[in-house]
DNA sequence: ATGGCTCTTTGATGCAAATCAAACGATAAT
DNA sequence: ATTATCGTTTGATTTGCATCAAAGAGCCAT
């Protein structure tokens, strides 16, 4: 939530985060069709949202941890047009989306920082789309994790540890590749001595590698 | 705009659109960096916007025609992060998006198109990842075809004729391929029987076969 | 018309990642 | 402990698309 509210705002705008759920790991959130209603903060856990085609493909559209909001997806329709996957048993706060409504024509902070939520996942998916369309299986593995342990460390993590939440398969789905592609990706940075790698234990060792491996104009 | 508004209403809300732009075949209408103080809805023509990384990789992020709004990308930092650049003459009005924002509060119509706006572009760009995350060359080109040419028939064109307002390159560019390869496609899905295409004049002879190459599940 | 653009098509070749396949490691169940 | 299961790694092979290359088509300016 923003800052800049008095007690008596604070009040009112604690309701819309009232009340929570709890979602087991593997479990869904919501789901492809589901009726919308809220959108959902994450106080703990780590979430996958996808969406699939008749044929049983899967795309990972996005990995969200704590803080993160996840649901923007079925205000369009008012119905979810993904899945969210808790990776780890989760908690979120249920934020019924007419009360954000309502409360975001009395307090205009509150509105800004629901647009920003919402342009911020546009700005996202439009990084994913250049990633998609125009890196390679090591470029986009890198930025993947330099983009993980980014958000990791404004948590209060560490910058150069992590433990993948998601399988390589599912990393694979979000980066559009093979989980055997990713697995080597992981095992060429491992044997540059860039990246330990223990299953889903991952340290990087050179965060400027990584960087140049991204993009190799930026950091000479 | 939504309807529901009396005339008092649409008085305040013609304001919002009030002033307006042309912009030129090949011009910026914005461009990345540029501070952002206004959302724009295209009134005539057609735009792309796309993201490019520091070595100069370009990636369209999308193709925009009237009614459509482009500039969502801006209200997170303040700042544009992609460019739009129109790919024929063109008109669009500016509406400030402080303006925006204010009367949004004040009516609650407006403001959920707002939302459903932002929403709808997050749920396009998921379609997107999809189709660069897990698609073949040709699949791509198909829903491509399929998606431009219906948003042509909502606008009462023909749903089975269109011109390209894109290069090959640009399109290739939307879709994660060469230019190459989008000429290929085109030119297998000619030789099929599938379309009729001369340079940038295409007919849709076989709907049901686009369809079901971009689907083939869904339609049997 | 003519030459000089740009965009597009088509062909030949190369390569990055997919696919196929098998072994290995970690975890959970008996 | 022993087996089964799932996720991961690694190797061999295939393939879809990229790349390289060149010719053709449309368009503009002179």
């Amino acid at each position: 939530m923003p800052a800049g509210f008095n007690t008596a705002d604070m009040k009112k705008l604690d309701e819309i985060v009232a009340t929570r759920r709890r979602v087991k790991q593997g479990d869904m959130l919501f789901s492809n069709g589901d009726v919308f209603t809220s959108l959902y903060a994450i106080r703990t856990g780590f979430f996958k949202t996808c969406v699939s085609t008749e044929d049983g493909r899967e795309q990972v559209t996005g990995f969200q941890m704590a803080g993160e909001i996840i649901g923007l997806d079925g205000i369009v329709t008012d119905h979810h047009s993904c899945n969210a996957v808790a990776l780890e048993d989760a908690e979120v706060c249920i934020m019924p989306f007419a009360n954000v409504e309502d409360l975001s024509r009395e307090f205009p902070l509150l509105q800004r920082h629901v647009h920003k939520i919402m342009s911020r996942e546009i700005v996202r998916e439009n990084s994913v789309m250049m990633l998609l369309g125009n890196m390679r299986a090591e470029e986009r593995l890198a930025a993947f994790l330099l983009n993980l342990v980014q958000r990791l460390h404004a948590r209060g993590f560490s910058q150069s540890e992590l433990t993948l939440r998601m399988s390589r398969e599912e990393i694979g789905s979000y980066l559009g590749m093979k989980l055997e592609t990713v697995s080597r990706a992981f095992s060429k940075f491992s044997d540059e001595g860039i990246i330990e790698v223990k299953q889903r234990y991952v340290r990087i060792l050179n965060a400027d590698a990584l960087k140049k491996i991204f993009n190799p104009e930026t950091c000479n």
